[in-house]
DNA sequence: ACTATAAATGAGTGATTACTCACTTTTAGT
DNA sequence: ACTAAAAGTGAGTAATCACTCATTTATAGT
């Protein structure tokens, strides 16, 4: 049921990128580019019209505010960016097939959130940026995380710390770890340091490691 | 020299504050608390003048444009947060009291740096957000890290690698990853969820365990 | 082909923007 | 007390802003 809402749902936004006017679809597009370069507040509705090919009029038609056009934008990111963070299937694969270790999630994880990423940087550069100021964003990202995300997260983490795989602290602590480091290894990559040369496949298998390990190279005493 | 250097610019830097004109302090003050709350570009110097209880001419008598006002709050900020997070002062530390490990250095660093957060989450929030549009204050963050962060960072990493202690990975992604882990407990501990009961002492024991250790519970086989 | 509906237009609107400048007030050296 | 420089003022300005609306153009069901 649940499940199949938030799949409704992700087929839905998908699908509603066909109904769109192909002046919509450009209005967007280019509300996008802009927005991602020099933030929502600096971009002006003309400026959006003129990019787009379409007049000023036609933006407000289909948007009835500039927010809305932000909205319209960003809410969609949201779901699909942290629905999959962890979503039902990578659970219910880990279950099922008994994956024997966190590793092997935080891999499946992580390689399909670095495609998301890699395929979204624009669009997650206006949600992280424009989340600051607009409590409507704040709260959709929170109720999705704690609805869809939080729960099964912290499903499978008490289940590998009951096996004995994971280390016994607050299962929010671990999730934390695990997201900053995912989080901030793909904000390095994408964001801050793009043009470096980047040896992609290893760094995630350090940055695995690392989850796992640590730096040290002595045993944990825990 | 080099050290004297950087230190005369941290003092210049406080002084500076006293050389304002208390109509000026009061500008600064006003500007800092909007821009962290709306940000920069949807903040009006009419806004700024009310909330200071000045003309707004006199905004422009002490700073040419909107725009220097931001870079003259900015950029003190850069050097007072990128410098001791790893300053001489701690490396000098480590070399001279031949501290054993890593982890003492991490404990250090990650408390200087909480306090710092702590007390200045107005300013960093502004240069977390304005460092996105603005190549000036990406460029002075970028080359204040190079000159004086990254290379004493770096001594130090490589200085536990031969000894042993820690892991040999690439000193640039060890740097990462102690960065991402610290930035990122910051981040949620005073940006994301300030609002949640923190016991702080575990949280940063914690963090630094994890740093050292990982998640898991069994041996690293590296 | 007719027509009703939706899509698109762009000139126009009042409000707001960053910034200027002629002027007044305050400060500080003598 | 005098004065020159610095600090402070606020009405004024052109540009730009998000948004409206009367009008035109395109679409689709019959």
């Amino acid at each position: 049921m649940d499940e199949k809402n938030y799949l409704n749902q992700l087929i839905e936004a998908g699908e509603k990128e066909d109904e769109l006017t192909p002046k919509q679809a450009r209005i967007l597009e280019a509300a996008i580019e802009i927005f991602a370069e020099k933030g929502y507040a600096s971009t002006s509705t003309s400026e959006i019209a003129k990019k787009a090919g379409v007049a000023e009029g036609t933006i407000f038609r289909h948007f009835k505010t500039k927010k809305e056009l932000l909205f319209s934008i960003v809410t969609p990111v949201i779901t699909k960016f942290a629905v999959p963070f962890f979503a039902t299937h990578f659970v219910n694969q880990v279950f099922n097939e008994k994956t024997p270790d966190y590793e092997q999630l935080l891999r499946k994880l992580i390689m399909n959130r670095f495609e998301f990423v890699k395929n979204n940087i624009p669009l997650l550069k206006i949600l992280l940026q424009e989340m600051a100021f607009h409590t409507e964003i704040q709260q959709s990202y929170q109720e999705v995380f704690r609805r869809e995300v939080f729960p099964k997260f912290d499903e499978a983490v008490k289940y590998y710390q009951e096996n004995g795989k994971l280390i016994a602290y607050p299962s929010e602590t671990i999730i934390r770890f695990t997201m900053t480091t995912i989080i901030g290894f793909l904000i390095t990559r994408f964001i801050v340091m793009p043009d470096v040369n980047w040896n992609d496949e290893e760094e995630i298998d350090r940055t695995i490691h690392f989850l796992m390990y640590g730096l040290s190279t002595e045993k944990s005493e825990s």
